[in-house]
DNA sequence: ACAAACTAGTTTATAATATAAACTAATTTA
DNA sequence: TAAATTAGTTTATATTATAAACTAGTTTGT
């Protein structure tokens, strides 16, 4: 009847980054804080988050003196995010 | 970019039960616990959440000597239900 | 008749989450 | 050189979801 919705993407915030990661090779933090409108430090949990649970992978480096972060979705995000959107079908048919 | 996410549809079960909800007239306590695979305590507190946002109604009666609970949907619930799909669309783009 | 098990829930407690506020650390601008 | 800005991180708080414990009555077995 209904598939279970895997936790760690259903919700907001990290549906947005994934779907947006999703679409793009990689993106930095500041690309995701736009997009999303989330503030800084939500965005920097959820990251956190989506990095623990190897969804995404996270580089930190410099750029222009700023420190610069890269994020990129993992075979295993894709995944992930495929399965939570089928699953979601499951609840939204009419 | 990403539209709002309704908080109170915006979990597995209480969009369980509206998605259930959606395409009947009317479904009992019972059935509502069976088809979701809920416990009792959860699917009790998730029917008072939706109620209180006048997403259903809920009537409570007897039938053969036991208590009898029938939840409806609103319009307003049918509303809301409908806008969370369709917001929820702009996550899953591919 | 009486205890045990069952029906149909509700209430309460706890653990997990999401989010914002406060903070860090360095850079740029006035 | 003080104020503002960039790019974040950490901590605190408020909300949630969920399960555990409980209520109230009914049915069944002996």
């Amino acid at each position: 009847m209904f598939k279970e919705l895997d936790p760690l993407l259903h919700s907001q915030l990290r549906l947005a980054i994934m779907s947006l990661l999703m679409s793009v090779e990689e993106a930095e933090f500041t690309y995701l804080k736009e997009k999303t409108g989330a503030s800084s430090g939500n965005l920097s949990v959820q990251i956190d988050k989506l990095k623990q649970a190897e969804y995404i992978t996270v580089t930190k480096s410099f750029r222009d003196n700023y420190p610069l972060t890269i994020c990129k979705k993992t075979k295993k995000g894709m995944k992930a995010f495929e399965s939570y959107v089928d699953n979601l079908k499951s609840y939204l048919k009419p």
